[in-house]
Formats: structure tokens, sequence, C-alpha cells
DNA sequence: TTTAATTCGGATAAAATTGTCCTTTATTAT
DNA sequence: ATAATAAAGGACAATTTTATCCGAATTAAA
């Protein structure tokens, strides 16, 4: 569904948004460490995060990963998606066709834009901060 | 969400269901031209969807691939998809982790499920045969 | 002002997916 | 029987995705 960029990209920024709750600046380090990510990999998907909006980041001692408080309510899921692996997952056609709509669709188009649409829906609903507290209660879990 | 191996897949057996229903059995090569797919790849998958039961394969002279009336209507795309792209689109969590159930959820999981529900009795209700006669109907495209 | 901690950015490597080519096997028609 | 046609299968190539490594830039603390 989500490429492995992109699964990494959102246990990366719920987390943050979990520790940002605390007040806690992360490290790429701790990040790749708590959600059991690769190191470099993880440090690349925080690059485009951090361009992207999605987290703010700050060089040097001390520094690190924050999402401050009032982002966290602003940004949904569908953001980071969009910023790791486009927007092919939202517009593209289920079978691959380059053009592909309700005057020329393909056979799968009326069935496959319904489930896309409750993807989308879902995206655009779900907030950092609500994935991060469901976290913070210990009802979910990032890792294993 | 599906890898391009199973668009054309797709693709591929509802152009032989199609052409199954005017009892024509069809080559590779026609395949390929016709649902506008990399020929040599396009036969791989086939390969994968004979050896699954998905279609059936004739060799020789006047050979080619079909499937048979009564088969278009047991043959879900559910199987094809499991065909190609295996389970982890049916069972896989959303956010990449090995583990991740009700008793061990990720952030994203409940929501992720309803949408992957809706993904998978979407694909265990969709026929061959009713995407065939949609195309035959002129209804639908299986290119460009 | 130096040191150290941290992100940033570029180059490279490994793995997976997508795609091609060529030989073998089966089968039909001549 | 032989030739021709089509799928099957194996080896290989290209591309994309995933992942690593290292030096540069930034900045806080000593």
């Amino acid at each position: 569904m989500f490429s492995k960029a992109c699964e990494y990209g959102i246990r990366a920024a719920v987390y943050i948004a979990l520790q940002s709750l605390d007040g806690r600046r992360v490290s790429v380090n701790e990040i790749a460490e708590e959600i059991d990510s690769p190191l470099a990999f993880t440090a690349k998907i925080l690059q485009q995060l951090s361009k992207s909006k999605v987290i703010h980041s700050v060089k040097g001692p001390t520094g690190g990963f924050e999402i401050e408080r009032t982002d966290m309510d602003h940004v949904k899921l569908s953001k980071i998606v969009h910023a790791i692996d486009g927007d092919e997952i939202f517009v593209g056609c289920g079978l691959g066709l380059k053009e592909c709509n309700a005057q020329k669709p393909c056979p799968l188009h009326d069935k496959f834009v319904d489930i896309r649409n409750n993807l989308k829906n879902m995206l655009e609903q779900t907030s950092l901060y609500e994935l991060a507290t469901g976290l913070e209660v210990g009802l979910t879990y990032l890792r294993r």
C-alpha cells in the first residue's frame, strides 16, 4: 500500500509527535531505535519530512526533530504520504492506465474509486496528534 | 497499490476472458498488444496465472490462452492479486510492523483494517466475467 | 574559541522489481 | 516425418527502491 519509506516516515512522525507532547526533541538515532527502522535511511526520510514542513528540525547539540503542538492537529497522514510517495495513490488508475476517468474508465474504475476515497478520507482525517495520544495512553505500539 | 506485474496480470486476464466469451484463444503477442504491456514481461505473468489456474494455456499452433466460461464467474480478482502479489496486501500491517493485531495494534491498525476490508471485499466479489462484460459492451477500456 | 553533537547532502551499494532475450518443449498442420 | 507456431523456462539487463557511508554545515556547551 505505502512504500517502506512512507511507513518509516509515518512511524517516525508519530514518535516525534509523541515526544514533542512531553517537550522532548529527539535525534535520528533515537527515532530509528524506537521505531526499529534503518538509521541512515530514516535520516533521509526525515529530511524530506522536514523540507515539506511536516516536522521541524534543529541542528547542532541539543538539536533534533520536533513538532509543535498546534501542527500536530493540522498535519494529517495525507500530507506525509503525499510528501514521500507522491500523489499516485490518490489519483492513479488501479490497473495502471495512464488515462482513466469516468469518461473512459478501466474495468475496475468505479469500484476502485470507492476504495480509494475511503483511504483518502481516512488519511485526510487522521492527525498526528490523534495517533500520538493513542501511543501515549499505551493503546498502540510503534514496533514489533 | 498493486505491483505493475499485478496490473498487467489483471488487464491480461480480463482481455483473455473477453475473447474467450467469443470462443477465441489468444496469444501473448495479441494480449500484450491489446493491453499495451511489455511483451516478454507479460509472458512471465501469464505463466504465473496459468500455474495458479487463473487462466488455461495451450501450447503449439492454434494455442494460446483462454478461460472457460464457468471459470470466469469463479475467478475473482482476489485470486489474481494473491497469485501475483501474494497476501501482503490482505494481511500486512499498514505501517510495516511485523506483528500487528487487535491485541498489539499499530497506531493506524483499526482504521487500516476498515479500508483493507473494503478492498478485500471488493476483490473477492469482483469476477472476471463481470469485468469482461463491461468491456464487451464498450463501457470500459483496457488501454490508454 | 575550541570541541562535540547534531542535521544536511552527495555518492555509492544492495536488493527488489521490471523488463528482455534466447533456447527448449509441446503440438498442430502440411 | 517435418516444419512451423506457440507457451515454458532460464539467464541476464535495466530501473527503482531501499539502504549505507562519509564529509560538510550548523550550533550549543565547555
